[in-house]
DNA sequence: CGGTTAGTTGAGCTGGATCAAGCGTAGTGG
DNA sequence: CCACTACGCTTGATCCAGCTCAACTAACCG
């Protein structure tokens, strides 16, 4: 299940098979976690890194009076914390929001790596600078795009990236979240989300029902989400 | 004037003379940039990466109509573009604000202290993680923050930054940004900027004017923003 | 079949946007 | 030295996208 991870990377550089082998053998031990639950909060000393094999993961942060404010969505093959190695610590919390499957990766066989693999060493600095980039298109986002533009990026965004592991199909994909978990990650209440869900289902661009989205209309979508997959950097290039 | 770059890598882990030295031959040349004036372009291939000497840039992004999200601000120390080495380009523009001097560091040699130094490679890895904490900040903001809490997050996480290399007197620094440029840092339009500029002032908690930030209450101004500083990782520890 | 959670809709409100005008000050050129 | 210009700041009036509050419905589940 690790093969979903190994697609991820090659999207973005030659992975050698010594260097899969590597990859295969910083797993510990896999996991099962239920849904709903958080797994690492903000602060927290952490010494292994989590490898999401299946199921669905977001990163988080709260302000005082209860406003969540979701920062990214993981899916199967994300690396979900792979900056706490260097970070030792987060500054924010990790939620599964489905039951899901992690594998879990000492950061002292990440720091082994990172003395005897420079290729690989880059390869997952080079992802973490991917999900860098990720924040900055949902910044601009919150930043600049109105409420069904943040929507229909969104569904964007998640299209390209399942996807690339084999977990749309078609027109169509899961997306196991709740109109409450998309306000989070727009900056917006659920009850705007249910109106801007309405309007873009009742002009045909896409439809969200029981967890499933699907685009009726690609390129309307792309256009009202402003939508370039640029930020994804799908071209493989030697690192 | 690589010293506050220094400074800035020394806040998080120890850096040792060899390691310096490395450092230091890290740039190739140095160059002034005029005020207003995009350095990179989205999109287009880079060799090398910019570390800002001296000055103000910015990282930002447009939509089709016009309207620009500054992702991040960058000051003396910053690395503004490592990031590129191992994306090799870019998926936002970078601007100088005021006039700047920078630091010319060609990829290969970043690439060289991938192979030969590994905990060198593992802080600047860690400095790429502590920008993408900064946007995950900035994502809180934008999405959750009111107005007045937005400019006052951001008052507070450029005195921290500031004084960390030295460009902080007390409770007043330098912040040479128009009300347009901070209207674009916040999501916001520059009237509205103006607005809440003014209710900051008067209630005695921030004033700016003619670039210079005088804190007047830091404490109300860290209530106001809901601020801690823990997502710059000011607490060096051993990577 | 009753309880719980998520989705839907309506009515009214408000934070921030938009539009428009005026002001202060630094530079520029005559 | 003053007129002129340009740019950034300030303020007022009005508007609207998205929020709040509240009630209702649909689906799921033990």
């Amino acid at each position: 299940m690790i093969e979903k991870h190994l697609l991820k990377l090659r999207a973005r550089d030659i992975v050698s098979a010594e260097e899969e082998t590597a990859v295969r053998a910083l797993v510990a031990e896999t996991r099962a976690i239920p849904a709903k639950t958080t797994i690492i909060r903000a602060g927290q000393r952490l010494d292994t890194s989590t490898l999401l094999l299946d199921g669905w993961m977001c990163r988080y942060k709260d302000l005082c009076q209860g406003q969540r404010q979701i920062t990214e969505l993981h899916v199967a093959g994300d690396f979900v914390d792979l900056h706490s190695f260097t970070l030792k610590r987060l500054d924010h919390n990790i939620m599964a929001l489905t039951p899901c499957r992690i594998g879990v990766v000492p950061h002292e066989r990440l720091r082994a790596l990172s003395e005897e693999q420079p290729h690989l060493t880059r390869i997952y600095w080079l992802t973490t600078n991917i999900d860098a980039a990720a924040h900055r298109e949902w910044e601009l986002s919150l930043g600049r795009r109105d409420a069904t533009g943040r929507l229909a990026h969104l569904f964007c965004e998640m299209h390209v990236r399942l996807e690339l592991v084999g977990l749309a199909r078609g027109m169509r994909y899961m997306l196991p979240l709740t109109q409450q978990d998309l306000a989070e990650c727009t900056g917006l209440t659920p009850v705007h989300v249910n109106r801007m869900l309405r309007d873009l289902r009742e002009q045909r661009v896409v439809e969200m029902r029981r967890g499933v989205v699907h685009i009726h209309d690609w390129d309307r979508l792309v256009a009202i989400a402003e939508f370039s997959p640029d930020f994804l950097y799908l071209d493989p290039e030697p690192r």
